[in-house]
DNA sequence: AGGTAACCAGGTATTTTTACCTAGTTTGTT
DNA sequence: AACAAACTAGGTAAAAATACCTGGTTACCT
C-alpha cells in the first residue's frame, strides 16, 4: 500500500528537495505541495485522494503551520502531521503537541529519519524522538509541579493551611474563628503567621501562594 | 545481538506467563525477575548482566512500581521501562512519564504489542499508543476552559481588569492608584464594582476570579 | 440631542486586615 | 527534664478594604 504525502514549506528549494526524497522511498508518493499553511488548507479540502501524512513547516507566511495543524486536525483528525522545523525551542514542540502533531523532524535530519518518520506515523501514529521525549516530560512537568513544591508546603502548619484554605473560600477571620472554634485573635495570628512564611503582602499573595502549592483549586469555586 | 529483560510485578501467574512469551521472541531474554519495587531496586545492583528493558508493574507491595522507577532512572538512565498496568487513568500515566518511563502496556494488550513495544523501546527508547499519546496531550493543555469563560471578561471594563489586575499584584487601592495616576478614591470605587461585578465577598473572591477568567497566570507570580 | 457606559473622585462610616508585641498550654522529641 | 514547635489568645494601633452615598466628565451611539 502506499503512503500519501502532502507537505507545506515556504522554502522552495528544500520543498522540493523534500518532494524528491519523499518521492524516492518505497511505495511513498508527495500528492501535493504547499507554500504556506492556508494553500495547504485549501488544497486538502479540494483534494480527492486520501491524504496519510503531511509534512508541515511551521514558519510561513500567511497562515503558519501551527494554525494550519489546528484547523486540519479539526476537519482531518486521521491524517499524521510531521513537523518540520529548524526551531527546537520548547515551546513550538509543546505548542504543536498540544494541537495535536503526530511527529516531529528536524531540518538537518538524515534522509533515513525522514523516511522512518513518514512510516512511523502511518505505522503508529506518532514518531517522537528521544530529545523531543524529554521535552514532552519537561512540559508535562511544568503542571503538576506540586510534587517540587509541596515540600514548602510542610512550611505551613496543618492548622495554617487549614485557615489559609478558609481564607481562600473568602471568609473573613471572624468567621473561620467561629467556623473552627477559635478567638477571631487567633486566626488573625494564624494570619500573619501565613502573611510571614509566605512572604506574601496580603490576602491577594495568600491565595497564590495556596494555588501555586495546590492547597486550594481554582475550579472549585463557583464565581 | 540480544534484547536483555528484566520483568517485576507482585503477581506470580502473570509473571510466569510474561516471561515465557517474552522468552518466545526472538532475540530476546529474560535475566531476571522480582515480585516487588524493592527487589527489583536490589537485583539489579547485583546484575552483572547489561539490562536493557524492565517490565514494571505498577502497583507492587512493598515498593510500588512509581517509586522503583524513580531509583532505577537515577542509577541506570539508558534502561528502557515499559509501565506494565491495568490502571488506564491520567494521573497514572502522567506520573509515570514524569518519572522517566519509556513505554506503557496494558495488561491486556495483545503478545504481538508485548514484542512491538520491547523492540520499538530498544530501538527508539519509547513506545506510547495513540490514546496514551492523547492523554499526554490533555496533560499538556494548560488550560482550554478559557474560551469557555473569556465571554464573562467583557462584564469587566478595561480599567477594572488593569486594577484587578494590580490587585492580584498584591498591590493596595493606594499604590494602584499611584501606579495608574489615579486618586485612592477612584480606585476604591473600581475595587468595589469589581466585588459587585465579580460576586466576590473579598480580595480573596477576587484573585479567584481573575484566575478563573485568566486574567492572570499563577506561575507569573514569585511566592 | 439625548442616552448610556466608562471613568473619575469625593464624603462618611464600619469592618477587616496588617503590624508588632507578649504569653500560656499542649504535644512530641531528645 | 529540657526543648522546640504548634496552637492558642490577648493588647494596641495603624492601614486597608468594604459598604453606601453623591456627582462630574468624556466618549460613543442612535
Amino acid at each position: 500500500m502506499t503512503i500519501n504525502v502532502a507537505i507545506a514549506d515556504d522554502q522552495k528549494l528544500f520543498r522540493k528537495g523534500m518532494i524528491a526524497l519523499v518521492n524516492s522511498f518505497d511505495d511513498v508518493k508527495i500528492i501535493f505541495e504547499a507554500e504556506n499553511g492556508k494553500q495547504l488548507v485549501d488544497l486538502l479540502q479540494a483534494e480527492s485522494e486520501e491524504i496519510h501524512i503531511i509534512l508541515l513547516d511551521l514558519s510561513m507566511p500567511e497562515m503558519n503551520g501551527l494554525e494550519a495543524l489546528k484547523i486540519i486536525k479539526q476537519s482531518h483528525p486521521n491524517i499524521g502531521v510531521i513537523i518540520l522545523t529548524i526551531h527546537e525551542a520548547e515551546h513550538h514542540i509543546l505548542s504543536t503537541i498540544q494541537a495535536g502533531a503526530n511527529g516531529y523532524l528536524a531540518k538537518n535530519a538524515e534522509p533515513e529519519e525522514v523516511e522512518k518518520s513518514i512510516r512511523e506515523v502511518f505505522k503508529n501514529d506518532f514518531y517522537f524522538t528521544l530529545p523531543m521525549l524529554e521535552i514532552m516530560r519537561k512540559g508535562l512537568i511544568k503542571k503538576p509541579q506540586a510534587a517540587s513544591l509541596d515540600e514548602n508546603e510542610s512550611l505551613l502548619t496543618p492548622r495554617e493551611k487549614e485557615v489559609l484554605q478558609l481564607i481562600c473560600k473568602q471568609f473573613s477571620s471572624a468567621e473561620i474563628a467561629e467556623k473552627l472554634f477559635l478567638s477571631n485573635r487567633t486566626v488573625e495570628g494564624h494570619r500573619n503567621n501565613l502573611l510571614l512564611k509566605t512572604g506574601s503582602r496580603n490576602t491577594a499573595g495568600l491565595v497564590l501562594y495556596a494555588l501555586k502549592h495546590k492547597l486550594i483549586e481554582v475550579d472549585h469555586f463557583s464565581n
